[in-house]
RNA sequence: UCCCCGAUAGCUCAAUGGUAGAGCGGCCGGCUGUUAACCGGCAGGUUAUCGGUUCGAGUCCUAUUCGGGGAGCCA
């Protein structure tokens, strides 16, 4: 942590700590500034903010003209220039603690301030993206890290005190089924001459490639979801989850798309959707409770500059259970909204897939809080969703055990389901959506060995730093954002 | 991938087809227990790229690249 010419400082204050050390208490502090402003009181002085990361404020130093570096150095320092500040604890006339400077070292200066980027002024997300480098240097952005952080952390620890058991399912995955979306290849072949199926093309080009020469034996990709995986472990250990990047090479280009994010998916054992539902909605309120306590400066900057009144919005949604409504109830409410005036772009009916717009006006406009919504039409949802008994909250067709939760602001940001655990059935669904089902053979083997009811979901991590931050764009809630034409850091 | 919008100083933005501007930031000076400080001055430009129209293009047109918003896909 010290350079070997510094001496390591008994005194080494974090800034955290420096505001809250008592009166008189002698302290160094390491970061960087701020900002510099200058004064000509008694005889001359400078007031230098310090931060280095450990809260949002920063922690003012005094800096008096009688200091032996005072005009050569610190006089000169621009912002983010990186200092060490000895001193003493006193008071501000408004009543913080601030620094009474007994010396200023420079550690490293910045050169050509007036092209720094960085400058002590709002600056656009969009040129921030292209400076993400730079940009953990921002009030907005050391905030949102902060959450970021808190929040991993209480992930763990909400599934931990509830005997969940952390599992690292693959980041690369040979299994072509978990059939959520385009999948990045993962090949150590050569793409510029890959070995050909014997017998095809000509010899030379053309013809499928032979992936039995590649690094695993078979075609591979990164993963798309750990939830077959964690499945696995569910049937063994009860009460599992994972948590961790994910990979989707669709090309989409909006402001709730990665093309790798990080999902959290617990799978529940012996459990059915209601059990799921219960999990979600608690899960859901621990993150909410957790970063209003652990992070209330960051969150209160983020109540005052990134979305006004965003404290108060969350503490609501605390205070009530989530609402829960079968899908073919939501239907009914939006052709009674059309019937009643309301205009979609995209048409409803039993059987299709809710568009964003409906999603929105159901949880941001007709019951403006979150919406579990339940029981979907197995056409429009995955062969591993459990199918319901005929005439489940009254469908017209058949249904099957999914939910999504939706969030005001964000839309879907939960999506699960209770798990088909009926060979039969699960057959019948594989074949039925003309999957390949001997790929599905260890999968299978799960519900011919023990089965049970078991449910599970997968949360955007992303999307929950964004609900919780009030930031409108996911390329701003992870530090080095990956989406098409972006990957430059 | 589709629809719409945009790209001018370090940043945020102006500029009827006719000499390239302001605020902030930087530098210099003044003032001040300052804290989005304030006041005066100075420096700072291949107007995204390639073509075209025109006496003349930051401005109009073609294409490209990149960015933003919305949609689809989803978490």
């Amino acid at each position: 942590m010290t350079s070997s010419s510094q001496p390591p400082s008994p005194h080494w204050f974090t800034v955290v700590d420096a505001l809250k050390a008592p009166e008189g208490t002698a302290v160094t502090v390491k970061g960087w500034l701020r900002t510099r402003r200058d004064s000509k009181a008694d005889g001359g002085l400078s007031f230098l903010a310090v931060h280095d990361g450990t809260c949002f404020d920063a922690i003012q130093a005094v800096a008096k003209s009688s200091l032996a570096n005072y005009a050569q150095e610190i006089a000169t320092l621009t912002t983010h220039c990186a200092v060490e500040v000895d001193g003493v604890i006193a008071r501000t006339p408004k009543g913080g603690n601030e620094i009474q400077a007994t010396a200023v070292r420079i550690v490293g200066r910045v050169e050509d301030p007036d092209h720094y980027p960085i400058q002590p002024k709002p600056h656009s997300f969009e040129f921030l993206r292209e400076q993400a480098h730079l940009r953990a240097r921002t009030n907005t952005f050391g905030a949102v890290a902060r959450v970021r952080h808190c929040l991993s952390m209480a992930i763990h620890r909400f599934f931990h005190e509830r005997m969940f058991y952390y599992v690292h399912t693959p980041i690369i995955t040979a299994s072509d089924c978990e059939g959520a979306g385009q999948m990045f290849r993962v090949s150590t072949l050569d793409m510029m001459n890959p070995p050909r199926v014997p017998g095809s093309g000509d010899g030379k080009a053309g013809g499928p490639v032979d992936y039995a020469h590649d690094f695993f034996g078979k075609e591979s990709h990164l993963t798309v979801s750990g939830q077959l995986n964690v499945e696995t472990y569910c049937m063994a250990l009860s009460r599992v989850y994972t948590f961790g990047p994910t990979f989707r090479a669709e090309n989409s280009n909006t402001s709730r798309h990665l093309a790798e994010f990080w999902m959290i998916e617990p799978e529940i054992a012996f459990a059915n959707l209601k059990d799921d539902a219960a999990l979600a909605e608690d899960f859901i309120k621990f993150m909410i409770r957790t970063v209003l306590s652990e992070r209330a400066d960051d969150m209160k900057f983020f109540d005052e500059r990134i979305e006004k009144g965003i404290i108060a919005r969350l503490g609501a949604v605390l205070e009530k259970p989530f609402l829960h409504l079968p899908y073919t109830e939501a239907i009914g409410i939006l052709q009674k909204a059309i019937a009643s005036g309301r205009k979609f772009e995209y048409p409803v009916k039993w059987g299709t897939d809710l568009q964003s717009e409906h999603e929105r006006f159901l949880t941001e406009e007709h019951f403006k809080q979150p919406v579990v919504l339940m029981n979907y039409p197995k056409e429009i949802k995955a062969f591993y969703m459990r199918l319901n008994d005929e005439g489940t909250d009254n469908a017209p067709g058949r249904t099957v055990a999914a939910m999504d939760v939706l969030v005001p602001g964000i839309g879907e940001i939960i999506g699960g389901s209770q798990r088909e655990e009926r060979l039969d059935v699960l057959d019948q669904r594989i074949n039925e959506m003309g999957l390949p089902i001997k790929e599905y053979w260890w999968y299978r083997d799960l519900r011919r060995y023990g089965t049970v009811p078991h449910a599970g979901f997968g949360l955007g991590f992303e999307r929950a730093m964004m609900y919780l931050t009030g930031m409108q764009n996911i390329r701003d809630v992870i530090p080095f954002p990956r989406a098409p034409k972006q990957a430059e850091f």
